[in-house]
RNA sequence: GCCCCCAUCGUCUAGGGGCCCAGGACGAAGCCCUCUCAAGGCUUAAACUGGAGUUCGAAUCUCCAUGGGGGCACCA
């Protein structure tokens, strides 16, 4: 066993084929926990062995996911490292020297078999109902015989030489042993016919060379585990200590997240794929907190910056059950962080947002409008839906709009008319000033607070709900508060 | 079909034999605050899958059943 404070090196190994998944930035976070907290190394590699699924750009999208939730990689495919190269496609001859030391040993062997004849087989296999494993052709070939082949270079694989016999035993940190009948394990495939490892051996081979001494992935790794434990000590290496991580499932909780999920979820104004959620206004922080909980508890307190998780961090205490993913606790923790920030710090990251909407942003206003929708959002988009008004005029208020609850029109009209003459005599005119001097004002017309302000709050913002009314005068300035009042007592005397 | 893993409120989880008639958080409901909406405060409803053991004692240990998930590729 491991001691818990070694200075840990950890890798997340994820492969370019797609959009980058918050199953990756979860365990790429655990990764950086854990290696921050045990002052070892995070390092990111590429396992793009799948040149067919490869998909442009997957690569460089996994990096701006990883830099924009803040998990900074110390080893890594664009900064180098003392145990490079991180892409394993640069990495081919590291792999075909360790498989030829397999067969070497005896503990793998050339299969010549083509993919028409193993389809075949399965087919076979399963009309039998027998489990659909390779059939050991290859493996009862003369060695001599099937090196001579491979020297005349004849289509080949090199397959693992699975011992028959006896159970494998492999230890999972959070689930304790695993033990299996090695009949059940197949010979499966270490390096294909285009000369690339498979995960089996590149994973094995990296792992090791790299020194990782935790390895976090997965649970869908779970059933190839003891294969991965009888290659390493083929080798003879010393077995790092293994983590599969619960998988996560859709929200209903029913099976794991699909292509599908990920587009419902689009719909709704979320999504699975780390990229998107910049753009839908979700902070890293937000994300981070979001994604740390689901898989690992903490008894109190779950509101954590990443330096509390750091410290209460445990890989011990991760969780090996499937959890499905609740966008509705994304929003939470979103909120929660946005709270958090300064007030300099959310009106830099709402800026963006406010610019991609068509707005000419004044900072002086922006700074000011920070603390009065703060609390208001729980994405960053919805600051402009709840503040855009003090950016651009606003639409002009239909005459019902207009009306003061339980008001008539004539009530309302007067509700603005008497405003006007406020603002207009107030010095300064603030926040401060403007409260009691309007307060003061429905009371001597005997009106509900509530009726008379909600007049006021369409006509200045035209919206149903805003930031608050006093506050928000103040920021849109004397001069604008009467042309938008002036405004909306031409409406209401029209209407009259 | 075969193999493996998992199992506490709707969801994420705390819990590692007595501290638990099970704690926190999200969500839900209600109340307070209140110029709208939030935020905040308080309160409520809500769970140990079932059955056998072991033990003076089990959410916690064992076994079985059930349910859920994963895997059975020259994909990772």
């Amino acid at each position: 066993m491991v001691e818990a404070n070694r200075p840990a090196r950890v890798r997340v190994a994820p492969s370019p084929t797609g959009h980058m998944h918050l199953a990756t930035a979860r365990t790429a976070l655990y990764d950086y926990l854990l290696a921050r907290k045990t002052g070892g190394k995070f390092v990111l590699r590429i396992e793009d062995t799948d040149v067919r699924r490869t998909v442009p750009g997957s690569e460089q999208e996994i990096m701006d996911g990883l830099r924009w939730l803040g998990l900074e990689y110390d080893e890594g495919p664009d900064i180098g490292g003392a145990f490079g190269p991180y892409r394993q496609t640069e990495r081919r001859e590291i792999y075909q020297q360790h498989s030829d030391l397999l067969v070497t040993t005896g503990h793998a062997y050339p299969c010549f078999c083509t993919p028409e004849r193993l389809e075949k087989m399965r087919q076979e296999q399963q009309r039998s109902k027998l489990p659909s494993h390779y059939d050991g052709l290859c493996r009862r070939l003369d060695p001599d015989e099937a090196a001579s082949r491979v020297a005349h270079g004849e289509k080949h694989v090199i397959r693992f030489k699975m011992p028959k016999e006896g159970t494998t035993t492999a230890r999972d940190l959070l689930r304790g042993d695993i033990v299996l009948e090695n009949s059940n394990i197949d010979d499966y495939v270490l390096l294909k016919s285009d000369g690339l490892p498979t995960y089996h051996l590149a994973a094995m081979v990296d792992d090791h060379l790299m020194q990782i001494t935790h390895v976090l992935r997965g649970a869908e790794w779970l059933s190839t585990f003891p294969l991965h434990v009888n290659i390493v000590r083929a080798f003879g290496w010393d077995e790092p200590e293994w983590i599969h991580l619960s998988l996560f499932l859709k929200p209903s909780g029913k099976g794991k997240l699909s292509k599908r999920d990920a587009s419902e979820a689009i719909k709704d104004g979320y999504s699975v794929f780390v990229k998107d959620l910049a753009d839908l206004g979700f902070v890293p922080e937000g994300v981070l907190n979001w994604i740390v909980l689901m898989g690992w508890g903490v008894a109190e307190d779950d509101v954590l910056t990443v330096s509390q998780m750091i410290e209460k961090f445990d890989v011990r205490h991760l969780t090996a059950s499937p959890a499905a993913i609740d966008f509705a606790k994304l929003d939470h923790f979103n909120g929660t962080h946005i709270r958090l920030l300064t007030d300099a710090g959310l009106a830099a990251r709402i800026k963006p947002f406010f610019i991609k909407a068509g707005l000419e942003v004044q900072d002086e206003a922006l700074i000011k409008i920070v603390p009065l929708i703060k609390e208001r959002i729980t994405t960053l988009d919805e600051a402009v839906d709840m503040a855009g008004f003090f950016f651009r005029s606003v639409p002009e208020p239909g005459p019902e709009e207009l009306l003061g609850k339980n008001l008539t029109a004539l009530q309302s009209l007067a509700v603005v008319r008497e405003s006007t003459a406020v603002v207009e005599t107030l010095e300064p005119f603030d926040a401060r000033t403007a409260e009691p001097a309007l307060r003061a004002m429905v009371e001597r017309m005997g009106l509900a607070p509530g009726a008379a302000f909600g007049i006021l709050r369409i006509a200045l913002t035209g919206q149903k709900v805003s930031p608050p009314l006093f506050e928000s005068m103040e920021v849109i300035g004397r001069d604008t508060v009467l042309r938008r009042l002036r405004a909306a007592a031409a409406i209401l005397t029209k209407s009259t």
